[in-house]
DNA sequence: AGTGTAAATTGACACGATGTCAAATATGGC
DNA sequence: GCCATATTTGACATCGTGTCAATTTACACT
């Protein structure tokens, strides 16, 4: 509990961080993750007892430490269905590129591992309940389109703003950062906005 | 080469995708695909080198079986740029489900094996090739937006019909097939189009 | 000092899946 | 009956995850 060890678990935290990252998620094996903490693979199950669970603890180390949470919520400071909309979405978009090598794992495990799949769906859940919320603003401001009901609406944007997609444009196509975004906050405005 | 045996090869195929389709792509195991077939697994590697040129393989073939290129090919034929964004993508997203499961399986090797990645690539070429044709017509009939240059307009048409999207909502959020191309369709418009 | 406890190491091993290999064994054509 | 080809059988290598037990290190307490 004190200051003994300088954090084992954290280093193997920040370590599985890094390698996730630079490697884009991709082939990140517990030995490696041992090797960049300094430690024996066996150590690292001292501590997480499966790969999952490493994962998974890895992702809400990231978000606490990057402040996911605060920064959505910051989006309620813009003033008007459409400004909160668009804070919304360029706080979200600026965050996926920051955590894109945990989700790759996560996802990547999402089939074979039913711990990873409910971590992720988890993790998307809350990122609908944004949407809804940014959906719920539009609609008491009468700036959502009469034809879409909340519940699809929410889908909607939940699906443009999804990792996937930003994978796609800025990986596949080579997008920049803010091409992506700039693209992201105009779709969401002619697909859920008049104009 | 005669008609001795019944095609080994075709029924490793059918028996693969018949499995990929009843699985989602997930969890089929080379073994799963012999008994199937009704060989022994190594009987298997007779015919297919490995696990990623058997799932290419089945692509193919489903392709072939399913006659993709002419379906998509059929899309000259409605007269107008917008109609034939409309038949374009009705006949992208009726064949989605169709393929869902070995596009599964190809997409979660995607990252472990670089010749699966590279046959995905290959086939998501050929279907960016057919956004891009609709926005040439598009763009020659004066519909695609003037803010719009055609290579943005042709990934983000490309985003928005991608496979990921699909599972996205059909699979995650429960929607209708009917739904969603209804959904599809109209995003490509407000998105592609003015108005 | 000495003892106890927790963390980490070492090395071995089981498991599941892919892929390889070699030696039998059908099967059908001539 | 003989040959070629397809298939089977069973063994084995490899790789990554996860488990286990015995040992070592290091610090904390009295």
């Amino acid at each position: 509990m004190s200051s003994a060890q300088p954090d084992t678990r954290e280093r193997i935290l920040t370590g599985a961080w890094t390698l996730l990252e630079e490697g884009g998620g991709r082939g990140v094996r517990m030995a490696d993750v041992a090797r960049q903490a300094g430690l024996s693979r066996q150590a690292v199950y001292l501590h997480f007892p499966s790969r999952a669970e490493l994962l998974i603890a890895t992702t809400r180390y990231i978000d606490a430490v990057k402040d996911v949470e605060g920064r959505l919520a910051e989006c309620r400071a813009a003033v008007g269905g459409f400004a909160r909309m668009e804070a919304f979405i360029r706080a979200w978009c600026a965050y996926i590129p920051e955590v894109h090598g945990v989700c790759g794992a996560l996802l990547a495990m999402r089939d074979s591992d039913a711990e990873a799949a409910a971590a992720w769906d988890d993790r998307m859940d809350a990122l609908r309940e944004g949407c809804a919320a940014v959906v719920r603003d539009l609609a008491a401001d009468g700036s959502l389109r009469a034809d879409l009901d909340g519940e699809a609406a929410t889908d909607l944007l939940w699906t443009l703003v999804s990792v996937r997609n930003w994978e796609h444009l800025t990986g596949d196509r080579g997008w920049s950062q803010e091409r992506y975004v700039a693209a992201m906050v105009m779709m969401a405005r002619r697909v859920l906005c008049d104009l």
